[in-house]
DNA sequence: ACATGTGTTGAT
DNA sequence: TCAACACATGTG
């Protein structure tokens, strides 16, 4: 039987690796209005990477494939836990297509073996031929460069590291240039603005308990599945100010502005609203997961995630702004 | 399997 | 700075 996932629910990664819409979304979800854990891209397999919001289990939002099984997304859910929101959405960019490999962090950055130095590229545009850029001594200039390179050349969709409004008005993002060692402080940085999973993670019903397989025999499900079940103490919790967090992150900016500022042409901003209403109190009741799939989720019974999803209301996320 | 686009490497 | 190859990833 096949699985079915609607489609409003789907988001191929030719759409949600654009990387305004993602963060926005991403922004909503980390910003409490879902737990950081409802968010999971999922290995595909022979189709390739897909990231997919849809169903709801165990607490994380998984797209079902026929062939997959709960384990399939076990390595993204860990991640997802382990890693900050800056950390997680770099990984995200850096698997858009054509990123895979390298040493930078942006898009159309690589260290120029010579001189140290970061130098920015841009390939196959207007035509053909590669469009050299110039180096910089920051990875966060280079990727500017390539960025306005990227839109100029492939307009306003261009998927670029740094929101395209950082581009289209007077501010540019206030990067901190920093003397060498960037990759290093950066990550201090972000381990510093790292945001507690636990913190986010609050849907997690302790009957779901027992709707989950735990005798699988497998050490790794139970792990990950148990570390999404621990229970959370919401009340203790470190309230992340999403403003604040903005500070630091100059190219998250202005997301949901941008949206509505910017006219941006085949850009249909009706996914992420669609997604977003998932995650609205009602959005949520009314997604049953029965009625997502003909039959449970990798063999894993999702019978209760109905009634546990409706605690999962906007009181977990006021509480926390 | 093929197209695409970026990282890497070497030459100038 | 330029050019070309390597290769991961998406797509039909």
């Amino acid at each position: 039987m096949k699985l079915q996932t609607p489609s409003h629910l789907k988001l191929s990664l030719k759409n949600v690796f654009e990387p305004r819409k993602l963060i926005s979304m991403l922004l909503k979800i980390l910003n409490q209005e879902a737990p950081f854990t409802e968010v999971s891209p999922g290995i595909g397999g022979p189709g390739g990477t897909k990231l997919i919001f849809g169903t709801r289990l165990h607490g994380t939002t998984f797209r079902a494939r026929e062939e997959d099984k709960l384990e399939t997304y076990t390595k993204e859910v860990e991640e997802m836990e382990n890693l900050s929101k800056e950390e997680y959405l770099t990984t995200l960019r850096r698997r858009s297509s054509g990123f895979s490999r390298g040493v930078s962090k942006y898009r159309g950055v690589a260290r120029h073996h010579h001189n140290g130095r970061w130098e920015a590229r841009i390939g196959r545009v207007s035509g053909n031929k590669y469009l050299y850029l110039g180096t910089y001594d920051t990875q966060e200039e280079a990727a500017m460069a390539y960025d306005m390179a990227a839109i100029e050349h492939r307009g306003p969709n261009a998927v670029t590291n740094f929101d395209i409004n950082n581009y289209m008005d007077k501010n540019m993002p206030k990067i901190e240039v920093k003397e060498e060692e960037e990759e290093e402080e950066e990550d201090v940085e972000m381990k510093q603005e790292l945001i507690t999973p636990n913190s986010l993670n609050k849907v997690v019903q302790p009957d779901e308990n027992e709707t989950h397989n735990h005798h699988q025999g497998d050490n790794q499900i139970e792990t990950s599945v148990s570390k999404l079940e621990k229970p959370i103490n919401t009340s203790d919790s470190q309230a992340m100010d999403p403003i604040e967090e903005h500070k630091h992150y100059p190219w998250d900016l202005c997301l949901d502005n941008s949206f509505s500022s910017i006219p941006i042409p085949d850009i249909s901003l009706e996914e992420a609203s669609e997604f977003l209403r998932l995650f609205d109190d009602n959005g949520f009741e009314e997604l049953d997961i029965e009625f997502t799939f003909d039959e449970p989720f990798g063999g894993v019974s999702t019978s209760h995630s109905s009634s546990s999803l409706s605690t999962m209301t906007s009181d977990d996320c006021s509480s926390i702004n």
